[in-house]
This record gives structure tokens, sequence and C-alpha cells, in this order.
RNA sequence: CGGGACGUAGCGCAGUUUGGUAGCGCACCUCGCUUGGGACGAGGGGGCCGCAGGUUCAAAUCCUGUCGUCCCGACCA
């Protein structure tokens, strides 16, 4: 490819509607161009990368036993609303209506899809186990799309569906995905951290996050110093903090005026913040109140919440009519005298607490000498903490560290959910009718790019990792006028071109200057520059992109020299 | 959806407070000159000032509405 015929349009300054450093370079590179709010065209540069990844992808999956297909974007209601996801899934799912009025949306995910198309084919055991995959945009209303192709609303996802017969099948299955995701991301030259995931609204089993590292990233991770444990915060497991033993003496209502937050508390009746229990109060979306009850330095976990409250899919906050109404007082909450059927969850760390300090729920008052397992009837008691920085190893007990990610990819197993819901099933040796046993495994494409910028980049532009660089080499014939310099460019294009390199000319009349900066932004690995000094001293000058060191080769030797160079990239 | 900010040329911005009919830098076109890190000179093209109402002799500027964008919260690849 010559730069005159590349459609590469590079931008001085970052437009003022980017913020993070993938979306600002990606804009600034000429890799996208937004169509509207989390939408977005990939011009060639940004195209190739994409396409680069895919392949990467494609390898692996196939490697690993998964077949190519493609499928639908637009799909029927009726799938969905066998699976009971129409009204699950909200307003995130695009709707339209055809000429007739009949219902479609635009394939948020394809669990419904694949499901539906295999359950009337596969009638056997004999045609287990089977692995489908597509490359395919999905289409999510995300409530805020931000950050560029980070968070978009149209999105390329490559999706295998596993089907297995049995759960030892299916666990089969998710370890090649597992172990398939791991060398895709190496592949594509990214640190990254699988790291143990919650399954959210997807249902199903166990599960795991493919995670970026990067600071920038919305994903939050707890990692392990002392053994191989890795979680994302959600998901982390959190050992019992067991408080030294003490005599519980008699519970005691005290006047705390205005006492309402729990810094005000421990300040006002001068206890440590580790001898307070806090709550946090609220609703799910048929509006029943939830209380949840954490130790005063602790905060409550949302996802752990949702999964300890049968059939609760959405918190929100709770209105303060609602916690009066079920006997309590905003500020000075307390499992100790609510209402019969209120749902009253704490932690189990608080649960260990002796002669701690909780609220009355009476306004200005608290009680001291709460003992949790005397004075606590009917709650429900479960991990609901988030990590901190420092907590145990729930495997070790070594003390965690935490780090920020983008969630690049995730494993999943579903089970019998999607076969039960939409009858998929199949026979087995005795005759016997049975759910298949799926899994899911996504792959964000244009999240994967962006994830690489974001963790790839200097005050220049992007430093491609070479798996996935637009090209891997770019030669820049320093006066692209000179008719020596073009010649002698071409030349070496010509022969890096033959030798397989993925080289782009840059024959464009522009000062030297002018393209040097054009390619540092963009951020091909290397670079042949051709000028002057190269044609006097006859040797061809590379410099790498991520090291900025300068190597000079003879004209017998570059071509074996610059092989090497792009191994270690 | 709640809170905040912003929409003026392809990009970055000034002008809005105090209404008088639009400007700067970069990019783009032509000519000259220049070519190892975003040169220089001369000339030139490009804007229903987001959109719709209203106030006014007069609106980018004031008022109302609306659409869009970005940031902070709840979702996810």
């Amino acid at each position: 490819m010559k730069a005159t015929n590349l459609y590469a349009p590079t931008l001085r300054e970052s437009p003022a509607e980017a913020e993070v450093i993938s979306h600002k370079l990606m804009l600034r590179a000429g890799l996208i161009r937004k169509a509207a709010g989390g939408v977005y065209s990939y011009l060639p540069l940004g195209w190739r990368t994409i396409r680069k990844i895919q392949q990467i992808i494609r390898e692996e999956m196939d490697a690993a036993g998964g077949q190519e297909i493609a499928m639908p974007i637009i799909q029927p209601s009726e799938l969905w609303k066998e699976s009971g996801r129409w009204e699950v899934y909200g307003d995130e799912m695009m709707r339209m209506k055809d000429r007739h009025g009949r219902e479609f949306c635009l394939g948020p995910t394809h669990e419904e899809m694949i499901t539906a198309l295999v359950r009337d084919e596969v009638r056997s055991y004999k045609q287990l186990p089977l692995m489908l995959y597509q490359m395919a945009n999905k289409y999510r209303d995300e409530i805020r799309p931000r950050f560029g192709l980070m968070r978009s609303r149209e999105f390329i996802m490559k999706d295998l569906y596993s089907f297995d017969r049995d759960e030892e099948g299916m666990n089969v299955s998710y370890q090649k995905m597992y172990d398939a995701y791991a060398k895709i991301f190496t592949r594509c030259g990214l640190e990254f951290r699988p790291v143990e995931a919650d399954n959210g609204a997807i249902g199903g089993g166990h599960s795991h996050e493919f995670t970026v590292l990067a600071q920038s990233g919305e994903s939050s991770i707890a990692y392990c110093g002392g053994c191989d444990y890795a979680a994302s915060d959600e998901k982390a497991e959190l050992k019992v903090i067991v408080e030294a033993p003490e005599d519980a003496l008699p519970l005691e209502k005290v006047e705390t005026p205005d006492a309402h937050t729990i810094e005000l508390v421990k300040d006002y009746l001068q206890v440590p913040i580790e001898k307070t229990i806090k709550a946090v109060a609220f609703q799910d979306d048929d509006e029943r109140l939830i209380l949840a009850f954490v130790r005063g330095d602790h905060e409550v976990n949302e996802v752990k919440i949702l999964n300890a409250v049968e059939g609760a899919l959405h918190l929100h906050m709770a209105e303060e009519s609602a916690i009066v109404a079920a006997g309590g007082c905003p500020g000075f909450m307390s499992p100790i005298g609510l209402k019969p059927g209120t749902v009253v969850l704490v932690d189990s760390t608080v649960m260990e607490m002796h002669n701690a300090v909780a609220g009355a729920n009476e306004k200005d008052f608290h009680y001291k000498n709460v003992n949790p397992k005397r004075d606590f009837k009917d709650v429900i008691v479960t991990d609901l903490r988030m990590v901190k920085e420092g907590d145990p190893c729930p495997r070790c007990g070594a003390p965690l560290k935490m780090t920020r990610g983008i969630e690049a990819g995730q494993v999943f197993t579903l089970g019998t959910k999607y076969s039960q819901s939409l009858g998929a099933t199949f026979l087995d040796e005795n005759g016997k009718e049975k759910p298949l046993v799926m899994g899911c495994y996504g792959i964000g494409v244009g999240r994967t790019m962006a994830a690489a910028i974001e963790q790839n980049n200097d005050e220049h532009g992007i430093i491609w990792p070479r798996a996935i660089a637009p090209f891997e080499l770019v030669v820049v014939p320093v006066n692209a006028k000179n008719g020596e310099q073009l010649s002698y460019a071409e030349r070496v294009y010509e022969e890096l071109k033959a030798a397989g390199v993925d080289v782009l000319l840059d024959d464009r009349t522009e000062r030297a200057g002018v393209k040097f900066k054009d390619c540092d932004l963009i951020g091909y690995p290397l670079r042949i520059t051709i000028g002057p000094k190269a044609l006097e001293e006859n040797v061809i000058e590379v410099k790498v992109r991520k090291t900025g060191e300068v190597l000079s080769f003879t004209k017998e030797s570059y071509l074996r020299e610059v092989r090497e160079l792009l191994k270690k990239l």
C-alpha cells in the first residue's frame, strides 16, 4: 500500500468530544470517525487493525474446535419472549417494528438466536460437543456510551456458543475457550489478567473476565500477590473477619443528635469505625425494600446483594417513604425493630462483631453494645462487602492488591438456562431427552483495539504491538520529489513486500517532519527512512517506534534484521 | 434517567456579559520557494453561529422550546 492511495486523515488536535487517550488517538490517527453517539465508522487504518485482531481470534477459535457462522442482526421478538428476556432486557435493547407491526430487535447478543438455530437440528448426543461462533455487530442502547470504542452502542463482538451433553463436557469446552482467550490476548501483544467474574444478567454458572490492564479502565480487579487468585471487584470473595471475643454487654439506646452518617456517629460516640455498623437501603424493580448492613468502614457490593436476594434484577437507592414504611429511620437504620417481612441482609463480618454501634430506627438515636448474633432476628447473612486493597486473599490469606483494567472478553458457563426455556434438547445413548448444556464466550473486538492503544502509547501517539498494527513497517523517502530517493524507497518497499512484511510506502510529497509526525502518531512499529544520509552511506536506517532507537543495516542484511526485529515487537 | 458543561468553517477556539449582520490558528486550493522532526511568502475558497419559535428597527449575542455532544452516577464486550 502506498500512502498516496491511503485514506488516513490525521488531526493535529484532538476533537473536544474525546476524553480518554485511546479515543483521542483513534480520532487523531484517522482510525475511526463518529457517526452518532456511540456509533463509529472504521477508516482504512482502523479497519486493518480490526481485521488483524479478528484473524487472530478466528485462528484460535478454529484451533479450539469452533466453526464460524453468521447470524442475523435483526431478530424476531418471539425468540426473546420465549426466553423471557424481551421484558428483562429493557431499554438497552434497540427495538423496531416492520411494516406489518411485527416486533424485532437489533441483537444485543445471540443466545436466543443460536439456541433456536441448533435446537431444530441437533437431535443426538453423537452431534456433540458443538462450538459455533460469529463476528457480528451487536447493539446495546447503553445508558451512557462513552470513551469512543470502549463503550459504544454498536460494536463488533466475537461470540462463540458451546453445546455439550453434560456439565463435564461443558467444563471441557469452557477450559478450551479459556485457554484460547489467553492465547488470543497474548498474540495481540496485550498485558492482561483472567479474573473470576460475576455472571450478571446473562445467568448460568461460573465466569472469567479477561481484563487488559490499564489505569483508564472501567473495571477494577483484585489479585493476590501470594497465589494466583484474581477476581473482579464485584466477584472477589472475602474472608469473614472474626473479631476478638468480648462479653456481650446489655443493649443500650443512646442519643446521637444529628449523627446521621457513620462518620458523625463514630466521632460523637468516640468509637473506632470498626465498631460501627452502617446500612444501605435499596429497592428492586418491584419496589421491594432491601436493607444491607456492613461494618462502618466497609462498602456494600450491589452485585452480591442482587445474588443474595431471589428475584431481584436491578437495584436503586430506596425512597425515604419505603424505609419509613418498613419501620426504619433514614440515617439511623438498624436491623433491630423493623417490621416483619423486611428483607434484611447482613454481611458475615458484621455477625462476628461484639458490642458494636448501630442505628436505633429512631431519629437521633443509636444502640450501643449491639451483638448481632444475639440481637438480629430474621436476617440473611452472607458476604456483602466490596473488596478493598489489603483485604486477605480468600485462598491464601495474603493481602489482595487492586488494579484497573478494560474488560475485553468474558467466558461464561450457561448450563441449561437457554436450552430449557427454548426447548433445545437431544437424545442420549439411552434414548432419553436432555437439555443441551451451554457456554458462551465473547470478545469485544473494537474494545480490544481501544485497550491495546490505552496500554501502548506515548506523547507522540500510538505504539502498536506488531501483531495488530495497521502496517508493520513504513518506508519513508525523506523527499519524495527527489527521484533517486523515491525510486530507492520503492525498491526497498517492493523487497519488503516480497519478503512478506506488511509494509506501507509513505510516498507523499509532504515535508519529512510532517511524515515523521504522522508515522509516530499512527504508531507503525518500524520505520525505514530513505534520505540523503542513507543513500550516501549506502545503509538502510530502521527506527523502532517503541524504543526510539535507530539501527543501520547493510542492504544485504536488512531484510533478515527487520524480520528479527518484528518478531520481538 | 438524575446532576453539570457545551453546540460559531474539516479540527482547535475567540466573539455572547453590554444586540449593529462573523473572526483567529491549523487544515484545504493556486503560485513561488523549501525538504532528516508538524517551514516560509503571496493570493484564494469555505460558515442558515445546532434547529424552531419569540422579543427588537436590528439577534451568534436576549427569552422560550427542542435536538445533539461531553463529563459524573446506576449497566456491560
